[in-house]
RNA sequence: GGCCCCUUCGUCUAGCGGUUAGGACGCGGCCCUUUCACGGCUGAAACACGGGUUCGAUUCCCGUAGGGGUCACCA
């Protein structure tokens, strides 16, 4: 049984005649996006995101079939005609052959060639494909994420592969990983994964019926010959590639018994050409494509067989994917014209680069999205606006919150060149987001770290003041850690342990200015932010005081250190009794 | 090395033949101010180079340089 989708699930809507509709007119206004921010939250730093999507929004491993999500996907058909307008880009030495005349009739035939080659009037099915051989890192999260968009605002469907297919490799702990990654981030897939290797007759199917059509061969080189052979033309200054030593050998000379493998017979004449959504033209000479290998020795398919059969299957109508893979679309497409099948719209997109320009990876220290969660204390949201921003832009706009991003995203907007990922810029929005953010999500999340900084659990009464501590906390910080690190003094006993400025502030004079505080404070009977805080003024002015000469020593005493929220959020946040007990601490205590 | 891709402030980007080349992060200054932040204002900072095409190129074309990707019975 095939992983096919029926078309009979989608429901078609007639474009309105006379004009296309806004594609953005298919999904949820922003109103409607603020009425579902519920925050819901589990266990440490599930800080989940708001359900957005038209489409119910499943984990990736327990969602059902596609067909109940029949009537939501009524408004994939309004969305067709902008879906993926082809850059129209003429580049290498063939554009240049004609002049203007020429080269207009040109971009004119290949948009219609686009129109038609791409099935740009079916619904929209985008996917995301790891192979779990370790966590989702950044750039793989924005490919997830470029997918989701598409698929989002053309109202159609994301889905998730994971490309298991090589053993000794994958790991269930990566998959776990890359699930739990992606369901941070919200980018769920619309039906369950498909797990490549499972499908591995299936493969093996298509590798046999091509080798039935004369479309593959069977090649029974050993993996020392071909070594043997790379050496040969490394040495040769020869470009590496299989030399179809078996292409056209008969039947009768295959060693009998002897493994082989399956080879495609790729096309040895002419060009390829691809015209993708990101890159443009792309033209290759076929001589560059060698016979790759289909099946291995061992029965199993690589990769370059299975993405093609399970795309096919899985009715992806959109490759989107980093541009290291541009290279393989070619040698991919000979699979799918030799199998007679509609070939997709890619969209190759730049790959992320670390500061030094090089291809992001483990020596640049690049992280799994959890490390982002739990070691970094960034939200999801800003990790999603910060990916987004990267290789895509519109106008002046950077604070992009996912319905804005659904509404405005298409792969036209996507640039050529590779970008390097900036942790300041994401630290910065982190900051914006962390600012908006609901203050009892952030408490919840913000608890485990103060915990595992104090040594100790918040009670149920602690846990309410970090809440209501929240709104002056988050202005400060740039991630969770930097709140938890804010929030800490509200925590601590008494005696405080004084950070060196914080021990330096108070003097003999500055503690006779704390206890003239103290006994100002004292009769307070509401303890308000206003009534302390007209208080304190009282104070400074009754010694002839800046605020600021009464604020500091206060905010030393109080909690420790010289940096901390508005003091008398500080003193209205550890209630009347703490301060006071600060206060004469402090003032007693030798200090410095 | 072959093939493919890329090139606007340090970084992310806007620009799609005529702009004082715009915004954001970061950096400097000022303001606000009880500290630190936030916020506001402001400053410095870019079209890789060389040829074309054009009345006019950041923008179109070619080349050079530089960078990147890819060349497995990995994905």
């Amino acid at each position: 049984m095939q992983a096919r989708i029926a078309p009979a699930t989608i429901i078609r809507r007639n474009r309105p005649p006379g004009g296309s509709m806004a594609p953005a007119q298919a999904i949820p206004s922003a109103p409607q996006q603020k009425a579902s921010q519920v925050i819901a939250w589990g266990r440490m730093n599930q800080a989940a995101m708001p359900a957005l999507s038209p489409i119910g929004a499943h984990s990736p491993i327990c969602s059902r079939s596609a067909s109940s999500h029949a009537s939501t996907l009524a408004s994939v058909a309004l969305a067709d005609a902008a879906a993926f307008p082809p850059r129209e880009v003429c580049r290498g030495s063939k554009a240049m052959l004609g002049g203007i005349g020429f080269m207009g009739q040109r971009r004119r035939m290949s948009k219609n060639m686009t129109a038609s080659a791409t099935g740009m009037n079916k619904a929209v099915v985008t996917r995301f494909a790891p192979s779990p051989t370790g966590f989702l890192h950044i750039g793989g999260a924005r490919t997830a994420l470029f997918n989701w968009l598409f698929a989002r605002h053309h109202g159609g469907k994301f889905l998730l592969r994971i490309e298991d297919t090589d053993r000794a490799r994958s790991t269930d702990e990566a998959v776990a990983a890359i699930f739990d990654g992606l369901d941070w981030l919200g980018l769920r897939g619309d039906e369950p994964a498909v797990f490549q290797f499972e499908r591995t007759p299936r493969h093996a199917e298509v590798a046999n019926q091509l080798l039935a059509s004369g479309h593959a061969y069977r090649c029974y080189a050993t993996p020392e010959e071909l070594a043997e052979l790379r050496e040969q033309q490394r040495a040769a200054r020869q470009p590496m590639r299989y030399d179809g030593r078996w292409r056209d050998r008969a039947p009768e000379d295959a060693p009998a018994g002897a493994p082989f493998v399956i080879r495609i017979k790729a096309p040895r004449e002419g060009e390829t050409v691809i015209e993708d959504a990101v890159q443009g033209r792309v033209v290759v000479q076929n001589v560059e494509l060698d016979d790759m290998i289909l099946l291995r020795s061992d029965g199993t398919p690589t990769y370059m067989l299975a993405v093609v059969v399970d795309d096919h299957d899985m009715g992806v109508t959109h490759v989107i994917r980093g541009d290291d893979h541009l290279n393989n679309a070619f040698r991919q497409l000979s699979i799918i014209r030799a199998m007679g099948w509609e070939e997709p719209t890619y969209a190759h997109i730049p790959l992320i680069h670390g500061s030094d320009g090089a291809k992001l990876s483990k020596r640049h220290g690049a992280l799994g999205v959890d490390a982002y969660r739990d070691e970094m204390g960034m939200l999801p949201e800003a990790v999603l606006n910060y990916l987004l921003r990267l290789g895509w832009g519109h106008g002046d706009e950077e604070i992009l919150p996912v319905a804005r991003a659904i509404e405005l995203f298409d792969i036209a907007g996507v640039g050529r060149s590779p970008s390097r990922f900036d942790i300041k810029k994401l630290e910065n929005l982190n900051g914006h987001y962390l600012r908006e953010a609901d203050d009892s999500r952030l408490a919840a999340l913000v608890a485990p770290r103060v915990a595992a900084r104090l040594g100790k659990t918040l009670d149920e009464k602690q846990s309410d003041i970090l809440v209501q501590a929240m709104a002056s906390l988050k202005p400060r910080a740039k991630n969770l850690n930097e709140i938890a690190e804010g929030a800490e003094f509200l925590f601590k006993n008494c005696p405080l342990d004084f950070d060196e400025k914080a021990s330096a502030l108070l003097d003999d004079s500055a503690r006779a200015l704390l206890a003239k505080t103290a006994d100002v404070l004292q009769p307070v009977q509401f303890w308000t932010v206003e009534a302390i805080e007209d208080a304190i003024r009282r104070v400074a002015e009754d010694a002839g005081l800046g605020l600021g000469k009464v604020a500091q020593p206060l905010r030393a005493a109080l909690t420790g250190r010289t940096v901390s929220p508005g003091i008398f959020d500080v003193l209205f946040l550890l209630g009347k009794e703490e301060s006071l007990e600060r206060l004469a601490a402090a003032g007693h205590a030798t200090v410095g």
